[in-house]
DNA sequence: AGCTCTTCCTGAAAGC
DNA sequence: TGCTTTCAGGAAGAGC
């Protein structure tokens, strides 16, 4: 399932093949996903690429027109969110289409820019360039550039479960269910804890475990759950590195204990019983 | 404010 | 074996 080291793959590999391409029309097949199909099929041909970043999940290919003395340039972004299943990337029209293909974007230079997503969680809209900014702040701060300050008071207000604010998008952007875990486990903080208990060491420790797990899995091209599979099509392999997701009843590579698995925020959880003390009035878990 | 539950969707896996 | 049910989850919205 995508999250940020996922998308960052994703973004990686569209740079060096979209990158200055034109888009010279839109087919769309199933649009449920998209908020505004029509200003889609019409308002991108014409629009070059001009860059490809991420902002959080989400992928922003940054467009523009060809400017003329009449029509002064007007920045126009299409924002794709992959969802659970969703798939953005680059081929010749004479490749196979995979099942559940529904965008695509012929090219200026014969290639195709298309979007597959078997259960359509994803999304895809567009923004004026200038609006850009009120939504990444909207979206919380990256966990790669927050500094230790900004994350102390982010996190100490919280009053709920660490893993429901971690995976709160408004808070911190890009951490989804595979990557809270594994930054938890890292930090030896149980999920269930209170954001707004945890002691300044713990915080400390939570920040570095987030960024040194996040940059060894975007090393590993992401995890490679769900099918997932970078813009090449080549799957991750961080999947391998995992020490707490998807582990449930294997050893704790720290001290042996079985991993366990509860729903905490409504998210099923894999923790070390042992490594990651519940909180005192413990609670939330449920078979 | 934040919790739980529901909805969206499909395919894999578990259950019978 | 083969059909049915459950589960997975990102995000948003309802209701509490």
């Amino acid at each position: 399932m995508p999250e940020l080291p996922e998308v960052e793959t994703v973004v990686r590999g569209l740079q060096s093949v979209l990158s200055g391409r034109t888009i010279v029309s839109v087919r769309l097949g199933k649009t449920d996903f998209i908020k505004d199909p029509v200003a889609v099929a019409e308002l991108l041909p014409g629009r070059k690429v001009e860059k490809v970043e991420r902002l959080g999940k989400f992928i922003r290919l940054q467009l523009r027109s060809g400017a003329t003395a009449k029509n002064p340039e007007q920045g126009l972004d299409l924002l794709v969110h992959l969802g659970m299943t969703g798939w953005l990337g680059v081929r010749r029209p004479e490749d196979p289409v995979p099942p559940h293909t529904h965008v695509f974007f012929e090219l200026e230079n014969g290639r195709e820019l298309r979007y597959t997503d078997i259960r359509r969680f994803g999304q895809m809209f567009l923004s004026p360039s200038e609006g850009i900014g009120r939504f990444g702040e909207r979206l919380g701060k990256e966990p790669l550039e927050i500094s230790a300050a900004d994350f102390q008071t982010r996190l100490a207000g919280r009053r709920a479960r660490i893993k429901a604010v971690l995976l709160n998008q408004h808070v911190l952007r890009g951490i989804g269910n595979i990557y809270a875990d594994e930054s938890l486990w890292q930090a030896r903080i149980h999920p269930a804890r209170l954001a707004t208990r945890l002691s300044v060491e713990e915080l400390r420790r939570l920040r570095m475990a987030i960024r040194n797990v996040l940059r060894h899995a975007i090393e590993d091209r992401g995890s490679s759950i769900s099918n997932f599979v970078d813009a090449e099509g080549k799957p991750g392999e961080y999947q391998q590195r995992h020490r707490a997701y998807g582990r449930e009843g294997k050893p704790c590579f720290r001290c042996g204990t079985k991993i366990k698995r509860t729903i905490v925020a409504g998210r099923s959880s894999h923790f070390c019983p042992h490594c990651q003390r519940p909180p005192r009035t413990g609670r939330g878990r449920r078979a």
